[in-house]
DNA sequence: CTTGACTCTGGACCAGAGTCCAGGCTGCAT
DNA sequence: ATGCAGCCTGGACTCTGGTCCAGAGTCAAG
């Protein structure tokens, strides 16, 4: 049973030793049990608990969502979780084709743009200047 | 040659007041000239001004690369307009494939998911608490 | 002339996810 | 026993794009 310091966690865990006092701090770690002098004292499970975070936030969770999965995977509620996946899901689907709505404007502008030549010949200022601009 | 208080402005250009201050603050607007009171007026190259923004912003440029791209325009400097484009586009290229790498990963998780049953089922909170997981 | 809508200023505040700091203790090695 | 690395706390600061506020002055209609 091996017994970290804030320190040794955050390396083992990839993070800054802030970070763990601020995710404390907002509840996503329960208060660390304290050494007698009131140094910080952590156990493999919360190592697992930061790698869990770690690997949320890969998934593009925000804190605040990972909290819920937390509280979720303590209940073991598999349909909870799919849930929140599916939530995530959505809201990355939304995001993807907002970006390629925008892409594609710009994509388009720059693939008529001369590239020299007088204001009036470019597409992209004329988009940015003129109100009947496509966008 | 119409003048405009800041509230008609905004609303003209479908912006707060609030928004057109800090823009001016932030120097992406000129100070504005004003009024025997000191109140701020406004002509419609300030309006242009507001749309131009607002149509840069909905390609997803920040503030600062708006004003980066105020004065390109003012030069009418074609290459480099061009220029600012594509790194915008490189960009978001980037996010778009990023994000999709992440939809990926997690819509895999999910279509193996049995939405029921016990939580060594669940492909999410498996991967979520284990080390091996191909995130 | 009064009322209500508008505008002025400087500064505080919001979310999100940390990061950094000062001033003071602790723990370990030499 | 001394020095240095590590840890403690509370609070301030970062960035972006605004938003809101109080207290005071202004403008136009009735």
């Amino acid at each position: 049973m091996s017994s970290l310091a804030i320190g040794q966690l955050a390396s083992a865990a990839g993070v800054g030793i802030d970070t763990i006092r601020y995710y404390e701090r907002s509840g996503l770690l329960r208060p660390a049990t304290r050494s007698a002098s009131g140094y910080r004292k952590y156990g493999d499970s919360e190592l697992d608990r930061l790698n869990f975070i770690r690997r949320a936030q890969h998934l593009g969770f925000s804190l605040s969502e990972i909290g819920e999965l937390l509280n979720i995977s303590s209940r073991g509620d598999i349909a909870a979780m799919y849930q929140a996946a599916k939530v995530r899901l959505d809201d990355i689907d939304k995001r993807i084709a907002e970006l390629h709505r925008v892409r594609d404007a710009l994509s388009k502008l720059m693939s008529v743009c001369p590239r020299e030549g007088s204001d009036d010949n470019c597409p992209i200022l004329r988009a940015l200047l003129n109100k009947e601009a496509s966008l």
